[in-house]
DNA sequence: TTCCGACAGTGGGGTCGCAAT
DNA sequence: ATTGCGACCCCACTATCGGAA
């Protein structure tokens, strides 16, 4: 048992507010960049793709709350017994609640638990989940935020027992690029750069980094929607790729134009307008236009969802030199 | 002067739970 | 039985404004 703050080294002493434990406090968010970098002044954790979750444990009793401040307790009640059992209490730490599919953490996976509410969904489901914990805030009456990130890891793995489902969140220094590199092999979401003598922000950082595994392929425009409120030209644009000679639909992609692309890429579609949609699938009805299959953009993305359709996608532009029968699906 | 953080507003996929059809 | 919708999760991105750099 260590006993804080007596084991935090000399030059940090300063750093550390002594305070009464709050219920709660608002979470660090991480930026997300396109540039990859290795630093020595950084640290590299794996991204995890589940839930954020701050655990708050004082006088012995469990809470667990997420992003949004709404209590988990019921949706995850394994994990509140595993805190319970620990020895060490009133301490707030920042974690990331995941279930695996193979090696791999998915939010897919996690999803068929993360929403459930009765005890009996919960109690037969499956979906077995483990709590990463990657930061500590406060502990025994002290508030930590002011501490350099890699003395508050040090502070978390010292303070609890990682047996599952509580896991530690390692990370490894310097070789940001490289490790980005193994990661996307992987199939890992990406990564998060942090700066490591930084303090805990209680907003979005850029002390925080995503480094995300990305997509980026063609599709063929196949329909748009009509704006909402103060959009201008258009919502989303519908998309689809050819499947032995037929168009396949692959969802919207709604993000990523300008107010000038919207108004331009509108004007284009008139042309185009069919009545009936040219491809094939599970598709929407409501505020829809179709288009004439003839043009291509180009669209960045997580992954692809258990319907075949684009996680997270956002445009990046047109292809003019694509022939729409040459466009695939490629992942 | 330029850059950056915070906010609001637009858009995406998915699940559960419940009410309306 | 099916459909629609809200409430939550995961988001990406643009536009705007005011203050920091």
């Amino acid at each position: 048992m260590i006993n804080l703050p007596a084991d935090i080294s000399e030059k940090f002493r300063d750093k550390l507010n002594k305070k009464k434990q709050p219920d709660w406090i608002s979470p660090m968010l991480a930026k997300l960049t396109h540039d990859v970098f290795s630093d020595a002044e950084w640290i590299f954790e794996r991204k995890l793709d589940g839930e954020r979750c701050l655990v708050f444990k004082k006088n012995g009793k469990v809470e667990l709350m997420s992003r949004n401040q709404k209590e988990l307790n019921n949706t995850y009640p394994e994990l509140v017994r595993a805190f319970e059992e620990q020895d060490t209490d009133n301490f707030i730490a920042d974690t990331e609640i995941v279930a695996f599919d193979g090696n791999v953490t998915s939010f897919r996976e996690l999803q068929k638990r993360m929403h459930l509410k009765k005890k009996e969904a919960i109690e037969s489901s499956k979906v077995k989940v483990f709590i990463y914990l990657f930061d500590l805030i406060y502990h025994d009456g002290y508030e930590l935020d002011k501490l350099p990130l890699t003395e508050r890891k040090k502070l978390l793995r010292e303070l609890l027992d990682f047996e599952d489902p509580i896991r530690f969140t390692p990370h490894r220094n310097e070789k940001g690029k490289e490790f980005y590199q193994e990661a996307c092999k992987k199939d890992w979401e990406g990564l998060i750069a942090k700066k490591a003598n930084s303090t805990y922000a209680h907003s979005r950082s850029s002390n925080w980094l995503k480094f995300k595994c990305e997509n980026q392929q063609e599709f063929v425009i196949v329909g748009y929607t009509k704006p909402q409120g103060t959009r201008k030209g258009f919502g989303a644009i519908l998309i689809g790729f050819y499947k032995d000679d037929k168009l396949k639909y692959a969802g919207k992609v709604g993000t990523g134009y300008t107010d000038e692309m919207l108004e331009d890429l509108h004007s284009r579609f008139q042309k185009l307008e069919i009545d009936e949609p040219a491809v094939s699938g599970r598709l929407p009805s409501k505020n829809v236009h179709w288009l004439k299959p003839k043009m291509v953009a180009e669209v960045a993305f997580t992954e692809w969802t258990s319907t075949n359709k684009l996680r997270h996608p956002r445009y990046l532009g047109l292809r003019r030199d694509k022939k729409v029968k040459d466009v695939l699906k490629e992942s």
